[in-house]
DNA sequence: ACGATTTGACCGGAG
DNA sequence: CCTCCGGTCAAATCG
């Protein structure tokens, strides 16, 4: 996994808004949401999640996408500096200098999403570099954020998808309520918002952009939730997901294995122009530069010849799964929990995917919405801090926490509380808005009642260090970019404790609650 | 008629 | 070797 991965910082993704200079420097960005978007998602309630789904009745939603394993490049050693690559055109040095810290591969489409990096890229860095008990390469990757964009989203796109496939994956949710209930609202939302329903016809796609087929349900030991399995549709693609869900149709966690060896199937209709056919080269590593362009982000993978050429299913379920045909069932569960970690020989040649990875990371980070940080702590049990972030949508008392995935260091687990009573705020990149990229890409609503949790596997390779950005010295230089919320979130994070927001006089409640 | 979903059976790794 | 259980298969069913 070349990628950087890394955990995204919402609020700061939101309020610092970080482009590029160069036109191509812009980076997409794909979305947590978007995953979440996907029809499924799984339940597994853990930590506050339990707690609530003890106190609820139903299991906290979960989110947990754990992007597969398939990145061909060994991962070194869990390294801080292999989360990083420096994208084209950047020198380290203007990395330092400046809140961007990206990887070539992060122009790629994502893998779970298919989305690809639009102008803009916000990250920033959220670590405290005062966390005590936590160790330095955790803290490094672990408060990194990163937020990559689409440049033009238009304002009536929620989703931070590519262009030209928002719509329709929200469309297509829709369509697959059955698999989405919990995301009805937000989806309905949208449809009022004039979302077109050119994209009806496409069947099975998910909000994530992709088109899953459910081969299994069953219910599993220890949770009342039935899980339900899902295999992309495209011709040798080795992606799955498993979705678990509440009763009433409320997914509580998704899981993803698997990388998609194909673009993102576009929403348009018209199969073709695309993107498709040059995404990148997956030998070298190459990204065309039109990629990264807001124009090209509405570029359509659909063309099936595009696909077909591009098709390396057979490889890529070659290298994840040996015997490709169908992959241990066991093994899917291990991989995620510890891909990653080491680094199968075979995976080590691949880069491509290492790209993929990258962006599918970022995707499952990027929920839609707009949030802003109100605390940060280390929690018992585990060194990583965790990072509080409240919807910034107004009465929305929806909040979230980021923190670390025990199971695997790579990933990141997004816990949600609570409804947005809101639909998915306009991609703030839109190109109508923003003529300038767009900081943040905003996807699927995430139409999660309790909670959803995501585990984001975080980024194996890179040439760059987090820790070069944590250093005090270089996030100042970042907060040129910052917003008046950036500031406010380096407070908090210098603080190393719960800050309370300046206008969330409850915070301090209800994370007193959370914490206790 | 066709594609997607459902669902019970089966497979196979783990203990 | 047996049992458990997660994951997958595939026929039946649905839309």
């Amino acid at each position: 996994m070349a990628a950087s991965s890394t955990i995204i910082d919402t609020s700061s993704m939101q309020n610092s808004s970080f482009s590029f200079p160069t036109s191509s420097s812009s980076f997409m960005t794909s979305s947590f949401t978007d995953l979440l978007a996907c029809d499924d998602y799984p339940t597994k309630s853990k930590g506050l999640g339990d707690r609530i789904a003890e106190r609820s009745g139903c299991g906290v939603p979960k989110f947990k996408s754990l992007p597969p394993p398939s990145l061909p490049l060994s991962p070194p050693p869990f390294s801080p500096s292999s989360y990083f690559a420096i994208p084209p055109g950047l020198s380290p040095t203007e990395l330092l200098d400046s809140p961007v810290l990206l990887s070539a591969s992060n122009i790629l489409p994502s893998p779970t999403t298919g989305t690809f990096p639009a102008q803009a890229f916000n990250w920033k860095s959220s670590t405290n570099s005062r966390h005590q008990g936590v160790k330095q390469e955790d803290k490094n990757y672990s408060d990194f954020s990163f937020q990559p964009q689409f440049a033009s989203v238009s304002p009536s796109q929620t989703n931070p998808v590519p262009l030209g496939k928002q719509s329709w994956n929200y469309q297509e949710s829709r369509k697959q309520n059955d698999e989405n209930a919990n995301g009805t609202s937000e989806l309905q939302s949208l449809k009022n918002n004039g979302q077109s329903n050119q994209y009806n016809k496409q069947s099975s796609r998910s909000e994530d952009g992709y088109n899953w087929r459910k081969y299994g349900q069953k219910q599993v030991k220890g949770s009342e939730n039935p899980r339900s399995y899902y295999k992309c549709t495209f011709p040798n693609c080795p992606t799955k997901k498993k979705v678990e869900r509440c009763l009433d149709g409320q997914i509580t966690e998704i899981v993803y294995k698997g990388n998609h060896n194909h673009p993102k199937p576009t929403q348009s209709t018209r199969r073709s122009s695309s993107l498709a056919i040059q995404p990148y080269n997956t030998q070298t590593n190459e990204i065309p530069d039109h990629q990264s362009t807001p124009e090209n982000s509405s570029i359509s993978f659909g063309d099936d010849d595009h696909e077909k050429s591009r098709s390396r299913g057979d490889d890529f379920d070659e290298e994840e799964e040996p015997d490709s045909k169908e992959p241990d069932p066991k093994r899917w569960k291990r991989e995620s929990e510890s891909e990653g970690l080491s680094a199968p020989g075979s995976r080590t040649v691949r880069e491509p995917r290492v790209v993929v990875q990258t962006t599918s990371d970022i995707d499952i980070l990027d929920d839609g919405y707009r949030w802003r940080k109100y605390g940060q702590r280390v929690v018992k049990g585990d060194p990583n801090p965790r990072s509080y972030y409240k919807c910034t949508s107004p009465g929305c008392p929806v909040r979230k926490h980021v923190e670390r995935a025990s199971q695997d260091i790579r990933s990141v687990i997004t816990t949600y509380e609570g409804k947005h009573n809101h639909d998915v705020p306009a991609a703030r990149g839109s190109a109508i808005n923003r003529p300038v990229a767009p900081t943040i890409t905003y996807n699927n609503a995430i139409p999660i009642r309790p909670s959803v949790t995501s585990q984001i596997p975080l980024p194996q390779q890179s040439p760059f260090t987090l820790e070069m950005l944590h250093k005090p010295s270089n996030y100042n230089g970042f907060s040129g970019y910052a917003t008046s919320e950036d500031s406010y979130e380096n407070q908090l994070q210098d603080n190393n404790v719960f800050s309370r927001a300046k206008d969330e006089p409850r915070d301090d409640m209800f994370m007193e609650t959370l914490l206790c």
